[in-house]
DNA sequence: ATAGGTGCAAACAGTTTGCATGTAT
DNA sequence: ATACATGCAAACTGTTTGCACCTAT
């Protein structure tokens, strides 16, 4: 990331003018509408040094195509919508959730992952 | 799943040998053990109708590929081991996990994965 | 006998890489 | 001027599908 491209400014951009974590086709897409010639290997590449100099960060969703947000934000989790499929922070977390681990394993980190309905489709039928 | 054939007999032999949940990969290679011919379509088939017969159960991991496990056991989450990829059961969950939702939100289920060294692994360095 | 199952290989989707060209510094 | 970055297309990986052959019933 040594350069200040266009491709990277409009990647970036995408990335801050949006409330919620983008998968990399969605970051494409995105991306496009500021830069219609952007190739996907250079978003691949644009998210890989992004994640790897500590700016964005993976937010990993089971059964779900990974998503990228800003990185810093203090330790929180996440609630995918399943109607909507709108992907929702969510602030705080449970003591204890690390000591689950099995006698004799080494629990490095955790991830917790709620399912649901949103808010906004709380109520609604599938949209 | 109409049929009982050496293949089927393989696969549902090597998931019920194995104390944790398999990957696609990892569960054709344990049942060509049996049955060095078994085709890789054939596994996925296999899983396919192992799951939509109930028999089968998807486990989601962030991250990494899908693992599957005989359904209905108790409610229960996973660990990923960070070196050598095997997902290891966790017995117990914790409360008031569901009531993370922010409020508003209807929450009908939540995965927890934990991540780190297992048993086997902690100490050794990567295999 | 025959419908369903299998293996192979081709088709796909998502991601990565090689390379010639473009461009920020 | 010269690295570094980009776009394209080919390569890869993991999963699915089409099809001719095989086999449990």
């Amino acid at each position: 990331m040594e350069r200040q491209t266009r491709q990277r400014e409009a990647i970036c951009a995408a990335i801050e003018s949006c409330d919620r974590p983008l998968s990399p086709a969605e970051l494409c897409e995105a991306a496009r509408r500021r830069l219609p010639s952007l190739g996907v290997a250079t978003v691949y590449r644009a998210i890989r040094e992004l994640v790897a100099s500590g700016w964005l960060r993976i937010v990993e969703i089971p059964g779900a195509a990974a998503r990228y947000e800003r990185a810093g934000k203090p330790h929180h989790h996440h609630f995918l919508c399943r109607i909507c499929n709108a992907l929702w922070e969510v602030s705080g977390c449970l003591r204890g959730v690390d000591a689950l681990a099995p006698a004799g394993f080494v629990t490095e980190g955790h991830d917790i992952t709620l399912y649901g309905l949103c808010h906004d489709c709380r109520g609604a039928g599938p949209k």
